[in-house]
Parts: C-alpha cells; sequence; structure tokens
DNA sequence: GGTGGGGTTTGTGTATACACAAGGTGCGGC
DNA sequence: GCCGCACCTTGTGTATACACAAACCCCACC
C-alpha cells in the first residue's frame, strides 16, 4: 500500500515503543516531516494511525503527544488484557493443533536450565525466553483463528511492550512466569479450557502485580528526569 | 479537531452501517471527494480511519472496498464481544453507582408492558427498547470507567450495528432479551461480578444463536447477487 | 507597573498539482 | 481470428501551496 507513511508509522510507532519519544514529546507535523525526510502527508497518516493505536493523543486545542504511561493505565490495560487472553486461551484449547503446543511444551520445560546455565540477568538468554514467549502468543493466535480477537490483542501487545521497557523482570519473576505459561500450555494440550482460561488468569494476576512492583520505583523514580533507563 | 475530514468519516462510516454502503463497494478517493465535494486529503484521512475500525479494507493492491459480512464473521465477532462484556458486566458490579442501575432496572420491567402495549413490530417502541438498551450499555461504560476496554467495546458494537439490521429480532426475541438484560442488571446491582459475568454469558449465547438464525435467509439470499465482481 | 488588545507567528486543515504504477483497451502482427 | 505489445487511462502516493485559527508577545494605555 503506502510506502513513505508505513515506514513513518513503523518508526515512529517504535520511537514511542522504545522510550525514544518519552510521553508528552509533542508530534508536530512538520518538525516530524523534517526530521523523517518526507512530507507532511504521510506523517499526518502516520500519525492518525499513532492516535488510533492509543499511543498519541491531541493535546488541548491544538497538536498531538505521545500518551502517558501511570499505574493506572496499566491496571486498566489489564483488565482488558484478561478479558482477551483468558478467552484466546479457552478457544486456542478448543482448536489448536497439538504438535504445535507439545514443541512448545517441551521448550518451555528447558526454560529453568536456559536461565541457570548463564548468569539468569545476562541478555541472551531473556531474549531467547522472551522470544519464546512470542512464539507462544503467535501459536495461541494461529489456534484462534479470528481476526476480531487477534487484532484486539496485537493491540494490548503494543502497549505491553512499552511497559516492558519500564519494568525490568528479576530472573526469579521470569522463572516463575514460564512455569505459568508451561501450566497455560498444558491446559491448551489437554483441550481443556476452562482450565487454560484460568491458567491464563493466574498467569496475568502473577504478571500484573510483578509489573507494578517493579513500576512503582520506575515510575516515580522516572517521573522527575525522565532520561532512558539503564538498558544495559 | 479536523472538521470536514471528521464528518466524511461520520458520514462514510454511517452510510456503511446504515447499508448505504454495501459489503464490496469500491471505496475510490475520486468518486468520495466529489460526492462529498471535499478535496481527496480529508476523505483519505477518513478511509484511514474506516480501515482501523475494520469496516473497509485494502482490495487486492490498489483501492478500499468495504469489508464483507459473513455468518462466520458474526461468529468471530461474538467471540471478542464475549470477551469484552463479560469483563465489562463484572467490573461494573463492583464499581456501578447503584442508583444507575437500580433506575435501568425499574425502566427493564416496564419493557413487556412497552412491547405490549402497541403491536410489538411497530417501530417505536422497538426503537425506545434499543434506546433503553444504548444507556445500558453507556452506564456499564461509565462504570467500568477503563477506557482501554470501553474503546476495545465501542469497536465491537461499530460491527454490531451494522449486523442488526441485517437481522430484525422478532418480538420474541426482544422480550426474552429484555428479561437477559434486567438479569445482568439485577446482578450488577447486587455487586455480584461472578453473576454479572455468567448473565453475560447467557445474554450472548442467545443473542448470537437469534442472530444467526435471522442471518441465515438473509445473507444467502444476498449472496448471489454481490456487487463484487471477481477481479482474478 | 499591570493589564488588555492587536499584530505576528506558528501550526494545523484543506486543496491541488505532480509522479508513478497498474490495469485495460485497442491496434497490429502472426 | 487470436494473441501480444504498447499506449492510454485511471487511481493512488506524495509534495507543496494556501487558508484559517490559536497562542504568544509586544506595545500602549490605564
Amino acid at each position: 500500500m503506502a510506502r513513505a507513511s508505513d515506514s513513518a508509522y513503523e518508526r515512529l510507532r517504535a520511537e514511542i515503543v522504545g522510550w525514544q519519544l518519552e510521553p508528552g514529546t509533542v508530534l508536530a507535523e512538520v518538525e516530524l516531516s523534517n526530521r523523517l525526510g518526507i512530507s507532511r502527508t504521510p506523517v499526518r497518516e502516520a500519525l492518525a494511525r499513532l492516535v488510533a493505536d492509543g499511543l498519541a493523543e491531541p493535546q488541548g486545542g491544538r497538536g498531538l503527544v505521545v500518551t502517558q504511561v501511570s499505574a493506572e493505565n496499566v491496571v486498566e490495560l489489564f483488565e482488558l488484557r484478561q478479558a482477551l487472553e483468558q478467552q484466546a486461551a479457552a478457544l486456542a484449547a478448543e482448536r489448536r493443533d497439538v504438535s504445535v503446543f507439545v514443541r512448545l511444551q517441551n521448550e518451555l520445560r528447558e526454560v529453568p536450565a536456559l536461565l541457570a546455565e548463564a548468569d539468569a540477568a545476562a541478555d541472551p538468554s531473556r531474549r531467547a525466553y522472551y522470544e519464546l514467549v512470542s512464539r507462544f502468543d503467535d501459536a495461541v493466535d494461529a489456534a484462534v483463528k479470528n481476526p476480531y480477537l487477534v487484532g484486539a490483542l496485537n493491540g494490548v501487545r503494543t502497549h505491553l511492550s512499552r511497559i516492558r521497557r519500564l519494568s525490568h523482570d528479576n530472573p526469579a519473576r521470569l522463572l516463575e512466569a514460564a512455569r505459568e505459561h508451561l501450566m497455560i500450555v498444558d491446559a491448551i494440550v489437554d483441550g481443556d479450557a476452562r482450565l487454560a482460561e484460568d491458567a491464563t488468569r493466574v498467569h496475568l494476576y502473577r504478571s500484573l502485580h510483578s509489573t507494578l512492583g517493579s513500576l512503582d520505583t520506575t515510575l516515580t523514580r522516572a517521573a522527575p528526569e525522565q532520561r532512558d533507563v539503564p538498558t544495559r
């Protein structure tokens, strides 16, 4: 479809999610068109999509700003996430291709070893784990096979990835999360929709509280002098 | 914010939801800009928003078309709707302003009389009922107080209102639906989140099957003479 | 010295012009 | 008569120019 407007959208979206564009930053059309080397027309289209995503919002009368992130936002986002992921897990349990989830089962069983072999805080193993979770999400999406539900989930995931940059899970939490994911996958493999739903609820409950815990310090500390948190 | 682009969006959205623009209709920018009396720029913005809403989609390579409606779509939409409305009902039960829902309770109790006094198929009483349901939705939204969840619900409702034009509920179903809504409101008034959730599930199950029942005849009759010609 | 008003500046909203790509059509050749 | 190629038409993607509205600043007046 579009080319310049698409890449502008992708780039701005990545910059917001990656905290290069911090919450509250004004998104001026002329400035962006200069910086991105394209005209205002595709910039406008990109900004419209960001507003639709909830990553930008109109600022009192004139101009757009990057939306804020607060603990309240996180709680609200998780309320939506819970509704969507519980439903997705339940439907995936009914419709799954068993072999796909058996593979995930095996991989998730190896996560403790993966996280233990090197220093658990090391980036490579952490990255590998997140990549595994991402493949789990993809597998659920494919099993659910519902464009509306998957679309809504993707919207939530966009916001989640922005939050993830704030709240660095500690190694213990990563291990716990892997166990919780394994429980969900087990339920999906068994075709037990109700169990998959409840295991998802448990996981999200634990995940939310872990996130809020690490968020409290980050958010309140970040508020005064927002420069980016040590990414290591 | 915008003016021409906003009204263009509203108008096109209304025309799609109201079936003046039928599924498969090509949305050409120049044609629309002529018809709406504005230039292509605001038309493009309006079309982008329609795509984001899922009311229009790119057509193989070039151009946009109004998205199709099928029984499969309806089932998928209800899977998302179920997830969202169950969560909304549960949260509303926890956070509601009792007096608001007591008022709705009283109004819903009078629905049988409302639908009986005139011919039940008459438009005015039907309209009054739909307006009451709409106020119920608003009350839930206000009680939930979660922008993410409410936003997702509004997206679903857009698609639902397009479907409603297809499936005319019969008077008996309207009465039944009113009873089901009353059960949900009762649960919310009682502050029983679990009951509100389950009553919502029951309502949506019945609503889906009623919709599918009246859809079968409408859709299959409409299918053969769809205006979109095989492009390839 | 403070406040109000007007001008200026800046930025968005809209229109239009230009570039390019895809598809259709017509003409010519086989 | 059929097939293929080229041209033309049509429509989208992008750039730019113009209009208007709001906010800011400065000056004058109170």
